[in-house]
DNA sequence: GATTGGCATAATGACATGTTATCACATCAT
DNA sequence: ATGATGTGATAACATGTCATTATGCCAATC
């Protein structure tokens, strides 16, 4: 039979203030309620707690035990309270987010960057791989919210737009085409392209899109990701086929051109997955109001 | 606003099982009432605790957090339940005796063995001292209980006759008078005589009750303790009165005699004193009985 | 010896906590 | 598919815990 916790806590503040009456007061109850509680604890304890002869009344030696247990356990408790209030106010708690690999590298950074500014207290976790294996993480739950690129077929997961990007064709600024005002789509399609591997969600988008055109692009090199076609571009191999968010960096530096070509302009959505019925955590909830807020 | 433990208990059991139906098994109440009892802790806590979307169900931060304080909790409460059961089954406990000089150096160490033996996890207290400084502990309550010599003037403690005590007359046995039969008062009364301290319980019982016989003693020596006026009689320094209970040593090696006066025969009642409301504890108890007990 | 403060007791009332009945929804074997 | 099974949610209702007010007793104090 456990102690009735209730009880326990009106004995702890007739202990603490040496008082049924006093201790009734702090509890804002009647001082009978007091008595007759102490009464039932002992009586279910088996033990007398409190020696009512003496004044200020005195503990016995089984009740000064009960008490500093019982202390721990309010104590417990509070620190309990006090724990769930930090998560709420986001003075505590975890976020892991799920990314593919061009949102993780180009989009979030600054995003996350702006959440732990303003949360610091909140541990991020950020784990960047293909959409396939991000969606798995979400479904099988290390995840709270994850943010990919292209389709998602999910089984009950809520995929909602999230923002859109456009994939550019680029060249090195100081190649015949990066230097070109503006070259036909044919002088394009002529040049070497380098491409990302495969199974990336990025070339997949580009080579349906440009299928549905009744497009294909030469395929001259393949890489592993973004950032070695970037180089592989700016060093002269040939064209690429990018994100926009990817080369901010390299336009400002004039290291590559985006080459206007209306023809093989492709627009995708960037996709925010989440587990439509498993609960919202206050960091979450925060995050999603940066990404609508975010433009 | 704390938290209700009781609602948390139910809850502990829930993420334990990761099941309401088999915590509310466990608990020995319906499923509907566990629901409701989460559901209730969730809205007082204003956190979500369960993630009820995956199977088996699955804590959130906010119910992870709250579990592992509730486990805190409860572990601390079977602590206490231990405490108490030890404290019932005399496992734990002090006993705190407060004795006169006599009795505390010849009654009680027999008692106190015997007690230790039978339990020897509670801790024992001896306080020797004039019944006066006694009684007043024993007010003032460090003491549970109390043996002294002689009357007790006592506010509101309860005085009951523990065991009758005989003073006698004690000489050298290679003194004259401890080699003669079957002395004369007239030459006992005209021998030299060693005595408590005026301040004694004893050396009081012995002025009163002889002077109500008018009979006078005469004082040759005074000594501090009963161990003293043993040593100084054996010594042949002159007569002496002392418990019965003080001599059993010295009389088994033939080192002192008693003296078989019936005019200066004075029996006394040794008291146990209580404080009448205050509790007992199980040590008391089991100590009172042994008291009882032994003859 | 009346007053005051503190705890106990009794009669009664409100709300917390339990129950049964039932539904909704998955999973799973046939 | 389909019906059996397991699990949780919801609703209506019963119960018992925990509170209240009213009052009495006792000790301390002026």
């Amino acid at each position: 039979m456990p102690i009735n916790l209730h009880l326990l806590r009106l004995f702890a503040a007739v202990a603490e203030y040496q008082s049924f009456s006093r201790a009734a007061g702090a509890l804002y109850i009647s001082q009978p309620a007091v008595s007759k509680a102490v009464r039932e604890l002992e009586r279910q304890t088996g033990a007398t707690l409190l020696d009512r002869s003496r004044s200020p009344l005195a503990l016995t030696e089984a009740g000064e035990i009960l008490y500093r247990h019982a202390q721990q356990i309010f104590r417990t408790e509070h620190a309990a309270e006090i724990a769930l209030a930090h998560l709420r106010d986001l003075e505590q708690g975890r976020l892991a987010i799920g990314a593919s690999t061009t949102i993780g590298a180009y989009l979030l950074p600054p995003i996350l960057g702006a959440f732990h500014r303003r949360y610091p207290k909140i541990q991020l976790f950020l784990d960047i791989g293909h959409t396939r294996d991000i969606i798995e993480r979400l479904q099988s739950s290390p995840l709270d919210i994850a943010l990919v690129e292209g389709p998602v077929e999910a089984d009950g997961l809520e995929v909602t737009p999230w923002r859109e990007d456009e994939l550019v064709v680029i060249a090195a600024s100081d190649s015949p085409l990066g230097r070109a005002h503006a070259p036909s789509l044919k002088r394009i399609l002529a040049a070497p392209f380098v491409h990302r591997e495969s199974g990336s969600g990025t070339r997949q988008i580009i080579d349906e899109a440009l299928r549905a055109k009744g497009i294909t692009l030469p395929v001259t090199l393949e890489a592993a990701d973004t950032e070695t076609v970037k180089h592989l571009v700016s060093a002269g191999l040939g064209l690429g086929m990018v994100s926009a968010a990817a080369i901010a960096q390299e336009l400002e530096l004039g290291r590559l051109i985006v080459l206007d070509a209306p023809e093989l302009r492709v627009r995708r959505w960037l996709s925010r997955v989440q587990a439509p019925i498993r609960p919202v955590s206050s960091a979450l909830q925060a995050f999603l109001a940066l990404l609508d807020a975010e433009v």
